[in-house]
Formats: C-alpha cells, structure tokens, sequence
DNA sequence: GCACTAACCGCAAACGATTGCGCTGGCCAG
DNA sequence: CTGGCCAGCGCAATCGTTTGCGGTTAGTGC
C-alpha cells in the first residue's frame, strides 16, 4: 500500500492534469477567519449561530464563502449519525410504475436538503435484507419502502427496532407505519360502473397478488362493486396472478379462457397485467374492445400509444412519491406524532379498450 | 440541542419499542478476540491480513462473526477517502431509456462491491453542477454520465481536475474519455437499408439535437447511407429536434409536413421522437404504415404493444450499463489504463410501422 | 471596587475506521 | 553470548465535524 492521501477523485496517475487543489475544510475556513474550527461550526450552522457573536459569524460566514467551503457530509454522518438520506426500496426500477415516483420523492427531498438512495430488491427477501443492512449502514434516517408484503417479517422486525419508514402503494398487515396509496377501492369501483354503464354484466377480474394490500384491496373492491351494481358474480370470473407483470397477466388470462366461463369484459389488476392480456388476445384471435373490453390500473406512461389504447385509472404517481417523502421527513423531524396514511385521489381514464357490450 | 446519541435510525421516541442494540464497532470486535483494533482491522482486511498471525487472523474472525460486525462505511470513507460508490447522472429517469441501464449498472458494480447513486439532471446545467457536486462531497469514486453534450464544459473541466468518468450514449467533442455507446452508424445504415429494401425513395430523418454526439452520429450515418442507397438526397427531409422526446418529435413532423416534401417513411433520431410523429399523424390522419413508414432507436420497452408496433433499432441497453461500470471499475483500479471505448452492437427490430411503399 | 452573570469563544473529546511507525520477543548466525 | 533481523502486534495520529464544558472578557448592580 503506498500512501495515497489525494481524494477520492484525484486520480493516482502521477501529476495528471490540473491541480485540483482540495476542497477546502472548516479548519481552512476558521483560519482564514481567525477563529477556532469549533465556533466556525457554530457560525456556519444556523441553529447555533446565536452562540457566537455576530460580527464573527459574519467573518466566518465570509471566509466560507470566498472559499468555497462545502461541508464534507461523510465528516458530519460521522459524528452526528444523521445523514440527510433517505433509502428508497423499490422491487423493480424497471417496472415504469416507480420512475415518476421517484421523481417525485426526490423533488420534496431535495427542497429539504436530503437525497435518496435507490435500492432494487427483484422481490427477493435475500436481497432486500442486504440492501436494507446496506442503507442503514450508510447512516440512513428513514426508508420508503415499496416492497411490502401483507405478511412481511423484515419490515415488521424494522420497525419494532424504531425505524422510521413509510410504504408506498402497499402496506403490511397491522402494522402501524405511515402509508401513503392511491384509493384502490374508488379506482376499481370508477373502472366496474364504468363497464356496468356499457351494458358489461359478466366482468372478470386478473386479481394481483394477494400477498399484497394492494391486491387484497382491489379485488375486495371488485366483489363490492359487482355486487353493488347487481352484476354477476361469479366466483370462477376471476384468477389471481402471483406477480403484477405482464407474464402472469397473460398466464392469468389463459386461465380464465380455459375455464369457459363466458365474460365481455375484464378489470385487471394493473396495468401490466392488462397488457398480458393484450399478448393472449393477440395469440387467440380475440379482438379488444370488440370481443372483449379491458381496464388497467395506474395509467402507466405511453398507454395512450397502445393498441387500443388502454382504458385504465389514473393515479397521481408524482404525488404519491412526494407525499411519502413529506411523510418521512415529518417522521424524522418530530418523531413522536402518531402515524397517518393518505389515499389519493384517482380518476377514471377512459380510453379504446373499452367499448358497450356486444348485443 | 439534547443529547442524542442514538444512531440515526434509532428513534429518540422515548424507550420505544424493542431495544435495537447498537452496531457493534471494531474495537467490540477487537476486544472480543483479545487484541487492538489496528490489529483487528488488518485481520478484517483481506489485502493486510498477511500482518498478522494466522491464528489471530482466525479469532479475530470468529469474533466478527458472532457480533455480526458491519464496517461502518461512513468512518471507512472519511478515513481512506473512498467509498466503493459511483455517481451516475441521468438527464431524467423517466425516460424508459434509463431504467435498464441503471439496471446494467448496479449488476456490475454489485458484484464488485460498490454501489450508485443516481441523480437526475433534467437537463438543466445548473442542477447538473450542483448534484455533481453533491455526489463529489460524498466521495464517489468515479461517475457514469449520460447527460453528455459535444461542448460541455463542466465535463471538460472534471476530466482535466482527474476526475474518473465514462460517459454512456453519448460523448464530448475532443475529449478522451471512455465511453461506451451503441453502434449508431450502422444502427441507422440497417434502418435504412429496410426502408430501401421495401422501395422508399424519400425518407425523411428527424434528426436528434445535434449539440449531442448520438444526434449527429444518427444524422451523419443518415446522409451516409442515403447515399450509399443512391436515395434522394433532399436536405429538406431532415430536421432537428432540440430535444429527445415526444413534444419536440411532434414539432419537428409537423414542420416536415408544413414544407410539403413528400416522403413516404422516416427515420427518427429515437423511439421518442417516432412517438411524436405517431401524435401527429393521428391529429392529421395520417396512416402509418399505410402512408408512411417509421423507424425509431432504442427499441425502449412496450414498443411491440403500440398501434402499429415500432420498427426500431434494438440496443442492449442493459450490456451498456454493464460496460460502462466495468470500465469505470477498471478506471478506478487502474488508473493509468489509457481509456478505451466500446461500441455495442445493434440490430434492426422489425414490426408494424414499416410496409413497403405505396405504388 | 467587588462579586456575579452573561456572552463568546477555545479546548479537546468524540464518531469508527485505517495506517505509519515503533516496540517486543523469538530466532538464527557469527 | 551477542547482535541483527523479522514477524506480529500495539500506539497514536488522522480523516473533518460536532459539542459539552470550562475559561476569558466585559458589563451590571451594589
């Protein structure tokens, strides 16, 4: 090991380019002020800055400025255990479902002065145990997790050990943790009036996983509004996948083909489950919406652009994401405020996949 | 300013709930095995265990292992100014682009034992500053930049300060900076040959912003194989977009449509950019492939469930996240390597939105 | 003129790891 | 028997901040 004290940045490559002199440190900063590290702590930080005089705040505060001091955040985790990060969990980033949800979530942590660390679990416990072991190693201050499971042990064992958290989307069986999702059970009951009003009475139902809340919910809403609407409600009408993609939606609907049980219209669980459907429709000749309509769930981008372009309930993804950040960070700040959740509103986007029911 | 020592996952919720000890440190382990902390973090470190006996090397092991010591990172990187992280810069994660390649990445640095934080630019130069810099206070040991554009300052003046850099998709103009990207020549030439192939004469190209490296390699191969072809080489049938997306596709179709050239397919400079042109022509009625062919690039995810399915140029967007952190590995080990770059390769997918021309 | 207080500020100890250096003891050669 | 060498380990400094505590100064009331 030779000595090798350049930053992390500056390469070893012998005198490479330019300088790139070191970024400047508080003690550089006192110095140039005349004033111990200790109180150009104190100055620069705006909670203690009423503990030092006010004309050497401002000194101190000059000196930063002309010297480009920026505080070195790994020092500072150090020493406080706080980070002003926060992890955020998702199963699958490819699932288009979480960018604008990210997007969201950094938007109102970046306004607080945090960031987030993005995880991908593939929906596989080894791997979330790692990856969360990893965050919290990294000093963390709380998770937003959108990987919950109804039964999900890890994340109950997280927060009897005082985690803070918030799920998104899903939440776990009694578990008293914040939550923020769309109202699955207004989404579905918007999607089930609207195929009644089409003149749909035999609706089937690609049920997500119920593993999962949000499965759960929204099939508990398909049962209600079925019967609210005095439809059919025929149990062999609707198959649950085990994942909420595209393959199981068609495995989903293959099945219910093969049951013979006649239906013109189908509430998917999401999205990507309705386009599963599309695939089988594309192999057996079925024509959408003539033969049969869809509706998704989520308004995924680009389904505007399909064929036909996918009926499906919107949910505000964007909002989603920064209502959970505001939630962490509320949990963050004053710990013992009693956990809420919020359900956000969606709306019905109706689109070409659904059409009145064939006399 | 209570005290609070606790770890910044632990709550300060008054005896909260179960005790969540805290993270056992070095020196836990060092005394559980009987020796000094120096010494038990050489017997940790595999590249420094020949410093201490076998024997002691064991303990000290067993002794890690049933406290289930965790080297905090935090004090690792301050103290060695590394921290097995990488920055990747994206100009939004929204673009479907993106995803897999994030994916591509985080496999290969996971391997490795490092991991990314990912940041979103927006395009917006300042924010680009100041998330770079974000990302060098904490450290990172390298950065993935797919935000590139040919003249791009900031870039420029990173490399010269040594900072370790490959740039995804796109490069900087005279700058020797691995990068790796796809084969956009011949990705564009197999387009083309296609369009040709089913009898267009006059294609049209809706060029990506050619303050972009990918923008002008697309357009340049463009006019190459329009030659090689002997089509008609009418410099009204291209225009620019200024940026990669649907808004700007769309702009650029209807001004192609505005001057009345007739062509009968087009090329675009990617798949969002074709999208574009799909909204336009639903406005105008316009039948694709009826009246005109389209060809996008990327082949980003669902194009095949589009109304027509997209012709497009596929690329291995997950190999190119997977290279691109290999090299910026290598980078980072060896940093007298001179830089190398990849070209990966292409293929043309063919589907719906091309049919042989019209007689 | 003295005691007392408040306001400011510096000292030094942390946080948890890494690492140059120096000390110890055992071994071998002269 | 002594000197030298080396393996193995501990000491202490260090990375850049934060923060409890104690010390100095000036200001106030009597």
């Amino acid at each position: 090991m030779k000595p090798d004290q350049t930053a992390a940045l500056q390469p070893t490559r012998e005198v490479r380019r330019a300088s790139a002199q070191p970024p400047s440190t508080l003690r550089d900063v006192a110095e140039a002020a005349g004033v111990h590290a200790a109180t150009a702590s104190r100055a620069l930080n705006p909670k203690t800055r009423r503990l030092v005089s006010a004309e050497t705040a401002r000194r101190v505060m000059k000196a930063a400025e002309t010297l480009g001091y920026q505080p070195n955040p790994i020092a500072r985790s150090l020493k406080t255990s706080r980070s002003r990060t926060v992890g955020l969990v998702l199963p699958d980033l490819t699932n288009p479902l979480f960018p604008p949800i990210v997007r969201g979530i950094e938007e109102v942590l970046e306004a607080s002065g945090y960031s987030a660390w993005i995880v991908n679990t593939d929906n596989d416990p080894k791997r979330e145990q790692a990856q969360i072991d990893s965050l919290r190693s990294r000093q963390v201050e709380g998770l937003i997790i959108a990987t919950a499971r109804l039964d999900h042990p890890l994340l109950r064992k997280l927060h009897e050990q005082g985690v803070m958290m918030v799920f998104v989307n899903r939440r776990v069986e009694n578990l008293d943790v914040p939550t923020v999702t769309a109202d699955d059970a207004t989404g579905i009951s918007l999607a089930v009036k609207h195929l009644a009003d089409l003149g749909h009475t035999r609706i089937a139902h690609l049920a997500g996983p119920q593993s999962t809340s949000t499965g759960v919910a929204r099939s508990r809403a398909f049962r209600h509004a079925i019967r609210d609407h005095a439809l059919e409600d025929d149990p062999s009408l609707v198959v649950e996948c085990a994942r909420w993609n595209e393959e199981d939606g068609a495995g989903a609907m293959r099945e219910l083909l093969g049951r013979g049980s006649d239906f013109t219209a189908v509430v998917a669980g999401n999205d990507l489950i309705a386009l599963g459907c599309y695939d089988v429709f594309a192999e057996r000749g079925i024509s959408c919406p003539a033969d049969v309509s869809v509706v998704g769930f989520n308004d995924m981008p680009f389904l505007d652009k399909l064929s036909p372009p996918l009926t499906t309930v919107g949910v505000p993804h964007h909002d989603v994401g920064a209502e959970a950040a505001r939630m962490l960070l509320d949990c963050v700040e004053e710990p013992e405020r009693h956990p809420r959740s919020v359900l956000l509103a969606v709306s019905l986007v109706v689109r070409g996949s659904t059409a009145p029911r064939r006399p």
